[in-house]
DNA sequence: CAGTATCCAGCTTGATACTG
DNA sequence: CAGTATCAAGCTGGATACTG
């Protein structure tokens, strides 16, 4: 269901924008949505910080270990370790991290959206008729 | 429809996480969501760059207009300028702009989901039965 | 009215080296 | 294996003053 803009009350606007930027601030961080990402296409199944580390390449240590302990503060995943020599520790999603399930497929949505306008060249600038300038 | 994450193609979740971090892009900036925000609900009627001044309190003139410039480069938002004495700037959503709608209202949705979870408590941490530590 | 121009504090990321 | 510690570069946001 589609919800309605028309909203009249500037307090729920502003109730809106600052839900909408919580939930950007858990997101935003350089590795956190590839993090999400691959704990997602685990179907449940946790991975080590090995795995994690294998399966973003690009990441380095100081930083993969800093975006899974904002994801963790945030409630987004779950951290276990297991007293043995080596050490193990495991990362799951938790189910709130599951919920962002809907979230992430929307912005995917408008991603694919956005990479079709940019083909078709839609909405396009100029300088009108009458004079206005669009720049 | 949900989405399965049932991914088994690493370049496939690679493409995901990058059109997720590429639209966040779009929209992290502290005052961009607030100003799409305002947009939607003005309902397609464009507003003056004194208006959103004024609808937003504390944004400074520096912030707004750069974060202005960056929806507008972003093609979220149109900027029209009629050549009067003194100056008359628009501002509107594009097509695009529009689009965000959803993603916006899945965000909104997890917030709440979130809350909900503050308040009942869930997946807490601890120390297990059998020597595992969560923290 | 709708901007520009400067300067500055703080945060984010990354490179690199070290450790229980 | 799974981290910690340190240092440095770049970006973001904000205060303030000025302008066609």
């Amino acid at each position: 269901m589609e919800r309605k803009w028309e909203c009249d009350n500037p307090l729920r606007r502003q109730a809106w924008s600052a839900a909408i930027n919580a939930t950007l601030r858990v997101l935003e961080g350089k590795w956190k949505i590839v993090i999400i990402n691959e704990l997602m296409a685990a179907k449940g199944r946790p991975l080590r910080f090995s795995e994690l580390e294998r399966l973003i390449p690009d990441v380095t240590q100081k930083m993969l270990i800093q975006q899974l302990k904002g994801l963790q503060q945030d409630d987004i995943i779950r951290r276990t370790v297991y007293p043995q020599v080596p050490p193990r520790v495991e990362y799951a999603l938790t189910t709130l991290g599951h919920a962002l399930g809907p979230a992430m497929t929307a912005l995917i949505d408008w991603a694919e959206l956005r990479h079709q306008h940019e083909v078709n060249g839609m909405d396009p600038r100029g300088v009108s008729d009458d004079g206005r300038v669009e720049r």
